[in-house]
Parts: C-alpha cells; sequence; structure tokens
DNA sequence: GAGTGGTCTAGACCACAGA
DNA sequence: CTGTGGTCTAGACCACTCG
C-alpha cells in the first residue's frame, strides 16, 4: 500500500504524472494493482494526506497544481517597506508566480454581522454586536489553464463597528493603496504590535468543502491580531489553510 | 459515523470518560452501536483525529491525558526575564502543571553526530562533519497514575563543533541556570535574533512510534534558528509535536 | 445512464501486550 | 493463549458530474 503509494509520488515528482492532470480513477488502479477498492482509496488517500493530490467527486483525482508550500513571512510581510511595493498581498502574489501559478481573485464579501465568539472577545465587543467583515476566497490556477483551480487559502478580516465607521473605504472592494492596515492608519488606528496564533485544527465542513480537501482532513489557522499604541486590537484576521501548502516564518530580536 | 463519535466525544468533555481511562474496545463498540468492524475504527479514528484519544495496540484506546492545548509562546518565551526565571522549560512545566499533568523528563541523548542535510545547511557545516546533538523525549503524565504516559514533544538541538567545543557544558545533562543559550552567551556567541519556521508535515515512522500517533498522521514541526550579532546561525533546534496539542503564538513591534 | 469518489458491511489475517 | 489495535479483501449502496 505505502509502496504503491510512493510508486505514484515517485511519478508525480518525476513529471509523469504533471500538476494538473488527472490520475487513473480508483476502479482502474484497483484493478491494475490487484488491490480491493478501499486499498486503492486508501493509496490516493495517503497522497491527498501529502498534499500531492486532490480529488473532486464525480470528476477524478488529479495531481495537485501546487506540490511545494508556499512561505508565508510573517513578521516580514507587514513591513513599512514590503507594504509600500503591495505588501502581503503582492508578496503573496509573487511567491505564486515564482511556483508558475497565478492567483485568481474573487470577490471580497463585504458585511455587517456577528463575528464568532473568539473575535468577539478579542475586539471586545458585546456578544450581539455586529462588527464589518471582509471575507476573501484564494483560488490559485496553472497559467496555461484556468479549469482546474485549488483554494489555498480562506482570509476573514474583522472589524469593530467605531473603526469600520471611519473607515468608508473598508466597505469597498478595493481598499487602496497599503490596504486595510493603511486606511486604519490614516484614521487615526495606527497598528503598532502584530500578534498571531496559529492552531492546527480539524476543518468544518464548510471549510472543507471550500477548500476542497476531505472532511477529516486538518487546516491550519492563523489568527492575526492588530493592535494599537494603547493595546487596543482594532482587526482581526483569521487565515484557514490547508495543512500542506503552507510553511510559516517568524523572526524578531531577542529581548524585544 | 460522525454521531457515534460526537456522542462519545461528549461523554469525554462531560467527564463520563475521565482522561487516562480506558475506552471499550473496538469489537465491544461495534456490538454496541450494531455497525462493521472497519467503521467502530473509524470512529476512534476521528476522536484521534482530534487529539481526543489515543491507540494502543495490544493494550486498547484511551482517553487522552491532554485534551486541551499547551500554548507556546514563541516571542516571550526567550525574553531574559523569563530566562531567569528557569525560561522556556520553567514556562512549559508551569503550562504542564496547570492542565494537572507532570513532566516527566527522561534523560537527554547526548552525541556529536551528522546532522540531517537541512541543519548543515543551516549552520554552513560541510556534508560531513559532525556536529553536537542534545536530544529530548518530553513525556507527561497524570499526577496520580504515571502508568500511562503521552509524548509530548521531541525537541533535538544541534550545534557547530567550534560551538561546542568552547561550551563544555553543553555535552552534560544540566546546561545549568538559562540553559544552552546562556552558556553560548557565557562563551561570546550571544544570540540577537531567532528565527522560527513552522510547517505541518507527515510524521516519520520512528515519530509516529515515539509519539504514539497513528503512521498517517501530520506533525507540527518548529525549527528553531538563533543568529549571533553577525548573522551566524550557532543552535538550530528540531521541535516535533503532535498536531493536536500545541498552539503557537507569536508576538512582535510592527517595522522591527 | 455511465463513471466518478465517498461510505458502509462482513469477514479475514497479522502484530503486539500481557496473564 | 486470548484480547487488543492495524491492515487488507470483496462487495454493496449513495451522491455527484457530465454527456
Amino acid at each position: 500500500m505505502q509502496r504503491i503509494a510512493a510508486s505514484i509520488q515517485g511519478k508525480i515528482e518525476r513529471g509523469i504524472y504533471p500538476p494538473g492532470s488527472l490520475l487513473p480513477s480508483v476502479p482502474e488502479l484497483q484493478a491494475a494493482e490487484g488491490i480491493a477498492y478501499q486499498t486503492a482509496r486508501e493509496v490516493y488517500g495517503v497522497l491527498q494526506a501529502q498534499g500531492l493530490v486532490f480529488s473532486r467527486r464525480g470528476k477524478g483525482t488529479y495531481v495537485s497544481l501546487l506540490l511545494g508550500k508556499i512561505l508565508r513571512d510573517g513578521t516580514g510581510r507587514y513591513l513599512p517597506s514590503a507594504r509600500s511595493e503591495g505588501g502581503a498581498v503582492g508578496a503573496f502574489d509573487a511567491e505564486i508566480r515564482r511556483l508558475g501559478l497565478i492567483y485568481q481573485p474573487l470577490p471580497t464579501v463585504i458585511a455587517r454581522e456577528r463575528p464568532p465568539k473568539r473575535v468577539a472577545a478579542l475586539l471586545e465587543l458585546h456578544h450581539a454586536t455586529k462588527a464589518l467583515k471582509r471575507e476573501r476566497v484564494m483560488p490559485v490556477g496553472l497559467a496555461e489553464d484556468t479549469e482546474v483551480t485549488e483554494v489555498i487559502q480562506l482570509a476573514t478580516s474583522w472589524f469593530p463597528p467605531d473603526v469600520a465607521d471611519a473607515c468608508p473605504q473598508l466597505e469597498q472592494q478595493n481598499t487602496g493603496a497599503g490596504g486595510s492596515k493603511s486606511r486604519l492608519a490614516d484614521a487615526g488606528y495606527a497598528q503598532v504590535r502584530l500578534r498571531e496564533e496559529i492552531e492546527v485544527r480539524p476543518a468544518s465542513p464548510e471549510e472543507a468543502n471550500a477548500l476542497g480537501i476531505p472532511t477529516d482532513q486538518a487546516v491550519l489557522e492563523i489568527t492575526h491580531q492588530g493592535l494599537t499604541e494603547d493595546g487596543r486590537i482594532v482587526e482581526v484576521g483569521l487565515h484557514v489553510m490547508p495543512r500542506t501548502k503552507w510553511r510559516l516564518s517568524y523572526e524578531w530580536k531577542i529581548g524585544a
């Protein structure tokens, strides 16, 4: 079983099965290897757990578009220098292109609604207070074929109502140069400290569906918090991503 | 299936099945719920993926000793103030005790050997050069019953040979007040910057065995790098842990 | 309707722990 | 030797996609 998985892995890595291509169906694999149906599925299961492959019900099993991992530089991406060059979004886009893929942005969903309890607590909102939500689904595709895509991140940002009221551009699709952090700074809510909490947890059914991963696979979640000079959290970002597609990095001066 | 798993999860959370207790065997669960053997095993499989339960071949399936997650404060744990109070180890120990568990340290394995390629590259060593390795297996147990334990982390630190030669205490079990980072500072290799890279990857068979997790479950790996004033990496730590047991946190001043 | 992945049943054999 | 988890086979049904 592991043997068969390793053999397919080799073919993927040597380019015999290129990214985005369709793999043999489960019954085909079963017949070819002389194994049971369950076992054949499990072969694809371990490849899926490694992020080499993804399955679509009714269609088939495909080689993943992104065989490596995207590096997310936590401390570097928010430097003023990086921000002026497009910042986090720009860095993300560049990294994706380097891997031969293109980011196919979908419109940001903007709404005012009750945030999840954890977010409400961080923003110090009463439990029924509505906050501003900006939600992005981030798919990438092959440059030559935009048919098959893979969702690489679900990013939701929350802003307290008073902050949102002071920053009308936050309710627009495009938040302008420097992004939402710059708009907050313009309105007197400049962020001076950032905190990120990282967790690996089971995906909710909705998340598994949106990311196109099996329901039992875990996701990587970053809870990003932006603090102003007086210590108030004025932005909470939830980044949910497939655990197979990312590498995170943080760097800091000791004792700072 | 999900229904049965949720029901057992409820019993665990309500304390009907307390931490460390033995759950019904797979055949028992199968009979009790009128399901197939595979399905019963899968029930425990999803609970295991959530970190609520662990299985030992030949013995049975147990409720996990640690139902919550340990918070690892990446940036705070290396502050000089924290270090003088026992630092990272002290913080770890305190957090564990707060969860009603005790850290049952095993002796550190100390040796000089060839580090893995990735580590050698970070330390800028030729591929056959031996480095100093300090390896710890970190199990925790219930205070009242030290029979059943759960391994919570595998921590391996690597030091280049010249640095190790300058710090003889690094080859002792006990590295003294402030730990290895203080000994390095004493010898003129004070670390001024830290970098940590985080990845979720499949466990190697040895790791799965040491951590007592299923071979197909992913682990969380932190690559910790300590840099001196002149930018040299004088310590690389690899922390491998079950993805279900930890939460990570980083905090920094923007633009620093 | 035919082909795909996803879930389940039923039953077998193996590896390991412990009395 | 018995009971445990772990892996596999064989076959069924369901949900979904697409022609």
